[in-house]
DNA sequence: TATTTATTCAATAACTTTATTGAATAATGT
DNA sequence: ACATTATTCAATAAAGTTATTGAATAAATA
């Protein structure tokens, strides 16, 4: 083996890894299963994809190892494969929001055309009296959450006269958003916290 | 815009900055570049490319800002946007030699085959007496090198007596390769360092 | 054993990416 | 102005990726 033969095989290699995250529904799956594991229908459905191809997605993953799978039953559940694989989809998306600024257009515009406020997780001082809600379902909460944060399953027993701020997966995620605008619909002064849970976990 | 259309206009801008880095001669030029800018000629050279696709690859990268350019004379010199560019392509480096073992084996064999030793920087105590070499071309090396490493303008006057411990791009870089083949073939005793210069600079 | 449910497999058409070629452009030096 | 050098552009054929469809498989339940 010669140089050549030996950069081409290394940087061969590598590139598959990255082509196997390089297409959108793939990104959006690690974003989802960076929340807890996920069976094939749980993911196509949050994805919006048919099963086949959700699946097909899901073993490209899986040959270049981003993801890993167990059965239970007749489902067969995907989780990420370690937590490089969260702490790599956090740096390219912090990085593409850097370079290509129409990202952070998108989720401005997004957020200002539903007429919810947002606060960064780390600006919720100016904002007390406050309490931390989790947006998302039970099972991711049950899994780990944010200190005090409350869960769904508390939802008729919120504090009134306070800010409730709203977190869930990440920042595409719009289950706090959701959730924020049926709190303002019942009398609540609600925020969408920007960050999602794995990113201010720990 | 409703939810569904906003996360795919996320993680379809998201993806297109991944794609621009899931090809192996695109990922090599990222490599080459983390050590200075080059002429699309010099970056054809060193990556085997032809011109116009090495020309082709590197607008590719421009237009998802992986890579900036400037004209002097008649030449580009490209060079990469900034450290968050030379900060993923190590942390993917990193993940892929994780993930796929076949990567080590492949660097493992090539520097076996060519029957060169080599040593973490980490590990170069046990070496000592040693000096260390820079085997990049001396436009890169006055740039910015290890403390004390010697460059190949002072080739002629290597000490004698002593572990030349030689560092060069990167792991897949073989210009440290060459040159330990070189010193050895002169009777010094010669190690490769695994990592490269912008993996061990600060 | 037969039926149901969840997932994967296989084939394929539409689309995207890539290497190659030769022509076009843009700055430099004659 | 003219020739030279470095790079980019445009067209294209070959190869790779993706969504969709319907059939196959594998475990669970009846």
């Amino acid at each position: 083996m010669d140089a050549r033969e030996f950069k081409e095989l290394a940087y061969q290699e590598i590139s598959t890894i990255v082509k196997s995250i390089s297409n959108p529904h793939r990104l959006e799956i690690i974003d989802v299963l960076s929340n807890g594991e996920k069976s094939v229908e749980q993911i196509a459905g949050e994805t919006n994809m048919n099963i086949a191809n959700a699946s097909q997605h899901l073993q490209t993953l899986k040959r270049s190892k981003w993801v890993k799978s167990r059965r239970e039953k007749n489902f067969i559940y995907y989780a990420l494969k370690n937590q490089y694989a969260f702490a790599i989809w956090k740096t390219i998306r912090e990085f593409a929001r850097l370079q290509l600024p129409e990202i952070n257009s998108a989720v401005d515009n997004y957020r200002k055309g539903i007429k919810i406020r947002t606060t960064k997780f780390a600006d919720a001082e100016s904002l007390q009296p406050y309490s931390i809600v989790d947006a998302r379902p039970m099972r991711e909460y049950n899994e780990g959450h944010l200190d005090n944060a409350l869960s769904l399953s508390s939802r008729d027993s919120f504090p009134a006269n306070r800010n409730m701020l709203v977190y869930s997966r990440g920042p595409f995620c719009t289950l706090a958003d959701d959730l924020v605008l049926k709190l303002k619909e019942e009398g609540f002064s609600a925020y969408r916290i920007e960050e999602g849970f794995r990113d201010l976990a720990k």
